[in-house]
DNA sequence: CCCTTTGTGGACTATATAGTACAGAAATGG
DNA sequence: CCATTTCTGTACTATATAGTCCACAAAGGG
């Protein structure tokens, strides 16, 4: 047994250091965690290396661990950091003027144009390589749900309040659930390195197929 | 130390021979590829080590290397160990008697099943691993598009061959990517940790949600 | 009987990995 | 000025990893 005293490394996160005593943090933390999940979005959870994240940060692993805390912390960030760029992204589009089925179809090709944003193969962080972590890591696991849980409580309001266009007798709350397995599919075709083309195929295609008046 | 006379002449008993030249096999191949695609399906690609493959297996890694390649080759190989096991517990689902829409709930509840059947957290080996370890590695990604495309195939037959249950003016082909897409949700929720009366309920009201004649 | 072929496990290598120790740097407050 | 607090890079450790080497085992063929 090896008897480390762990250093209380422990605080992740003080974005706002208002009473700053010691020196100065030297980067901008949003910009850093922007590159951090830039590169678990690539490499997902177990293929990303603290030294990756550090060369592509350009932060050394000592002030990672001091800013976040662990890998997993990291990884978890990167997940929320993901989770709230998409929903600035899509949330928008999803509530704006059209019909639902314009503006599903719009919150898709906005997705899609994210998911091969930096080249092709991307996909989503979360759908794409949050699960293969999450299996025998609870915190991630936990992530994971409440994540599902957000997009899913949107995706039943943006249904709900539209109801009308629905084919009577489909149930908002049910019908919000194919629009979420079409996000889960769209991302991993991308990963799989589908091109934009064919991604906006599935899209039409599978829209054309929902219940709609 | 080798007794020769002994029966060297009446039966020649040769249990299990053919050209072989050297040294059989000590193990079955078969058991092997299925305890390699279990080990894999809960780690994932870059998740398990080979040392753990070898010990899953009970064989030396020299053993897995003559008899597979390499650890990416093993993988493949645990991804269509995984396709097959899973084509053979759905397909006759999807193709028996009865309405489309319970023909599709009973390949829900096969799935569900099987993604929960080592445990909770398991989900799917190749939805929820596949696409993590697919950026990056081209042999991955390719097998991940030949499986996609060999499923979406089954689903389009079983579609098209009832679309009268389908609603009017829907294509099967369309259609049958709702399908596609309700198996990613629910792969990637049992691997987040869904037990199954809520995948189920995922399911049902899922299913209720398409278009139905 | 050797001889060839193939299979097998244990020891081994070179590298990568998550995480830590530490000395010094940069700020504030007195 | 000094003390205190916090940050940061370098160097380090202990372990895990993918893959290889090699001596030997177990079969068949001439």
């Amino acid at each position: 047994m090896v008897r480390t005293v762990q250093m209380v490394y422990g605080q992740v996160m003080n974005p706002s250091h208002s009473e700053a005593r010691g020196r100065p943090r030297s980067f901008d933390t949003e910009a850093v965690r922007a590159r951090m999940a830039d590169t678990f979005w690539v490499g997902g959870y177990e293929g990303t290396s603290l030294d990756r994240v550090s060369e592509a940060t350009g932060l050394s692993k000592s002030s990672l661990y001091a800013a976040f805390g662990n890998k997993e912390a990291m990884y978890v960030d990167a997940m929320r950091h993901f989770a709230e760029e998409m929903r600035k992204l899509v949330e928008p589009a999803l509530r704006q003027a059209g019909t639902l089925r314009e503006r599903l179809l719009h919150a898709h090709e906005l997705s899609i144009a994210h998911y091969l944003s930096e080249g092709p193969g991307r996909g989503c962080l979360i759908l794409c390589t949050g699960p293969a972590a999450a299996a025998g890591n609870p915190v991630i696991a936990a992530e994971l749900r409440a994540i599902f849980g957000s997009v899913e409580a949107l995706m039943i309001e943006v249904f709900s309040a539209d109801r009308a266009q629905l084919r009577k007798g489909v149930a908002p709350q049910d019908a919000a659930l194919l629009a979420i397995a079409l996000q889960h599919a769209l991302a991993d075709r991308a990963r799989a390195g589908a091109p934009a083309p064919e991604l906006l195929d599935f899209s039409r295609r599978s829209v054309a197929a929902m219940p709609w008046a």
